[in-house]
DNA sequence: CCGGACGCCTGTCGGC
DNA sequence: TGCCGACAGGCGTCCG
């Protein structure tokens, strides 16, 4: 489900309600997500204070007055800050409880996402450790993907979603930045010159932004912590509209597996 | 090192 | 109407 525009607004979505609250407990209904939470964990964070929040690539990382929780939502995973005492869905996995009578629930139909306990530093975390930088940040530019992709024969989309080369650009955002520069998501990552990458790079900014002011594209069950939708479906101009026009050219978008992945894109406009 | 395939899960949807 | 396969926003791991 969430890719960086889902995880940002889900964590400015909990964020005040959780900032310097103490979590009175943590209750796991189901411990079996994409790794096991260990029962450890519940007596660590038992009785701490969440000094900040934050996120890394698609983690959010709550940390405390000692060590952090790092969540990741996986596919289907969301957030709400609801009463202590709601009833829990089928797929309501894990809640902390927090000193002022609400919990912070996780919701996860399909169990891809995750909870981890962290020693500080949490940026030496094994998952956190080998990521690329964030696509916000001034250290990702054009440069930066054009030196990466020298003698990478990878198609461009999976090379811009390897968390390795650049965090936070999944699926949806990877066929819209593409669009957006006019490139072909199935060319070779080092058979690309630097002012395409540097209007890639321009793209993937530009449409995450966009994304995160519309509070993330809710397709099926992403929701905000308020449990509103995102609105950034209806600016989505290739991901997901098969056979529709372009909105750029008219041309019919067309869909094509790469990399295990439904990838959109305009046969005119991206080359 | 690189690139591609696989698996982890449940829910939904389209085709027959 | 019902069943069944394909597919869904991620990503660590394995294999060649």
């Amino acid at each position: 489900m969430p890719e960086l525009p889902e995880v940002e607004t889900a964590l400015r979505g909990i964020a005040p309600h959780l900032a310097n609250r103490r979590i009175l407990r943590l209750v796991a209904r189901e411990r079996r997500l994409r790794w096991p939470v260990p029962e450890s964990v519940d007596a660590v964070v038992a009785g701490q204070r969440i000094t900040a929040l934050a996120r890394r690539a698609k983690y959010l990382l709550l940390e405390l007055e000692h060590g952090s929780l790092i969540l990741h939502l996986g596919m289907s995973g969301s957030l709400r800050v609801l009463p202590a005492d709601t009833p829990p869905g089928p797929h309501d996995h894990i809640d902390l409880v927090l000193d002022n009578g609400r919990c912070l629930r996780l919701r996860d139909p399909r169990r891809f996402g995750s909870l981890h306990w962290a020693e500080p530093p949490v940026e030496a975390h094994p998952l956190l450790a080998s990521l690329g930088p964030e696509p916000l940040s001034p250290a990702f530019d054009g440069a930066y993907l054009h030196r990466l992709s020298r003698g990478r024969r990878a198609p461009v989309k999976t090379f811009i979603m390897d968390s390795h080369v650049v965090v936070g650009v999944g699926n949806i955002y990877a066929s819209e930045a593409l669009h957006r520069a006019g490139i072909h998501p199935h060319r070779p990552a080092g058979r690309i010159a630097l002012p395409r990458y540097q209007r890639l790079a321009a793209a993937i900014k530009t449409v995450l932004t966009a994304a995160i002011a519309e509070g993330g594209t809710s397709l099926r069950d992403f929701v905000q912590e308020d449990g509103n939708p995102g609105y950034f479906a209806r600016a989505l101009r290739v991901y997901g509209r098969t056979g529709l026009p372009c909105p750029t050219c008219g041309t019919p978008i067309r869909q094509q597996r790469i990399g295990q992945r439904s990838s959109f894109y305009c046969p005119r406009c991206q080359r």
